[in-house]
DNA sequence: GATGACGTGTGGTCAGACCATAGTAGCCCC
DNA sequence: GGGGCTACTATGGTCTGACCACACGTCATC
């Protein structure tokens, strides 16, 4: 069986051979259905199912209705098909989570040094600030401040420069959230933990901006450990996530 | 539209959730098709849309007949997953080959270093003796190389014992495997290349066998860097692959 | 020019039919 | 009792067709 070739698999190989010379690319506007379904001379139900996985993959975004918007749309978010095979996987406790955090320093000291060794002119690291002075209100949704913090991240991974660290450490990241926000609802002292996430997130940021990449890893490895510790893994008998 | 919720995805988090809970695991066989859709009273095609997402992510396989081995059993298999996502994505050029090599040296040194510094008995290391002795074979074919060559990382990195960065490099080294392949084909010195190639795999084993990280470090990059100067990127000015 | 109605093509979902496959149970023979 | 064969059943895989909601484009009317 595994070595038959399923009838979607004609639409995805297609379209992946397709995506890579060019002939279609973000933002265009894949054929309908019926029409795929005609092209290829298979079933409808074949082609949705392809277009399932392109969709979970984050290649595809689908909508119906008529004019340029509708139908499939070709779209770049590889985070979105990461985040979710990760997901699962740490569901299934083949991954587990104390890897994808140490993974997650792993990648998070690289970009922060490169970031660090990056010229830039100094109205490059504004929106950052901009993002640390939004975390800094003192009456911030606690729901808010996870955004901002993880576009904080993100911010810092794109100064870096590489792609798939950048969408690796995003996906690694959405992928243990779930756990995260239940781990921080069962905290007492939320306050106290911001308090020093915003210091911390200054600490990153001033060692980016004075080109200290010692600094700056120091500084996001204690980061990421310090919460790591405070909420995944508060107590080393009692994982609260799936562990091994 | 995005904001409304699939029917398909009611199956896909009832799954999810089900995993996390330990209530299905590896090895478990999914109710059949039929069954859940009327468990959830959906259409069949729904819950058939929402199995292949499952089987794209390395969650599930499929396979027809009857018995304990048949329909949707649970499997672990998140490089099938995330090799697929990163493999579409380096074919709309989001994901440029230059950025994942970047990040498999990364991810390989890493690795060495932590596998150097591991304790083990002599006979841990005697498997992947075992495959460089079988790569020494000079009448080897081209294919079967890269098949135990692509083994040799792997047996590093399940070395270094973090899941998630062994299961992110098998991810990235196979989402490349097609243009490598490419490449390899058309190099005049395969055989020159291929004697380079078994002498630094060498040299790489010798560190983590000597317990000296730098020089697993080292060799890790050099080995890569070479490999990728020598087949992915001959000439600057021509790139045989996606690249922005 | 603005608004509303209509038509069309889109994806989303459902139901049903049929096929190939893989196991299991039952029956028959040695 | 064991082995072989057949029939049955449940499985996924694929196809067909119907219907719905949606989003746009066109045309007619004010």
């Amino acid at each position: 069986m595994a070595a038959t070739r399923r009838t979607y698999e004609i639409v995805l190989s297609n379209i992946e051979t397709d995506l890579r010379s060019g002939a279609i690319k973000p933002g265009d506007q894949l054929p309908g259905e019926r029409a795929l379904a005609q092209t290829y001379g298979i079933s409808r139900a074949s082609v949705r199912e392809a277009v399932r996985i392109l969709d979970a993959m984050g290649v595809v975004r689908t909508s119906s209705g008529s004019g340029p918007n509708s139908g499939a749309i070709v779209v770049s978010n590889p985070a979105a098909g990461l985040s979710s095979a990760f997901r699962y996987h740490v569901a299934t406790r083949h991954l587990p989570v104390r890897d994808i955090v140490e993974t997650r320093i792993l990648l998070e000291t690289w970009v922060g040094r490169a970031a660090a060794q990056q010229e830039r002119d100094g109205a490059e690291l504004d929106g950052v600030r901009g993002l640390l002075a939004a975390m800094d209100d003192p009456g911030l949704d606690q729901e808010i401040f996870h955004v901002l913090d993880a576009q904080f991240h993100v911010a810092v991974a794109s100064l870096a420069g590489n792609a798939v660290i950048e969408t690796i450490m995003v996906s690694l990241s959405q992928s243990i959230r779930g756990y995260v926000n239940e781990a921080v609802d069962k905290v007492v002292d939320w306050e106290e933990i911001a308090v020093t996430l915003r210091h911390q997130h200054h600490g990153i940021l001033d060692a980016i901006s004075d080109h200290d990449p010692d600094a700056a890893e120091v500084r996001l490895r204690e980061h990421i450990e310090w919460f790591y510790h405070r909420t995944l893994s508060p107590d080393p008998g009692t994982p609260a996530f799936p562990e091994k």
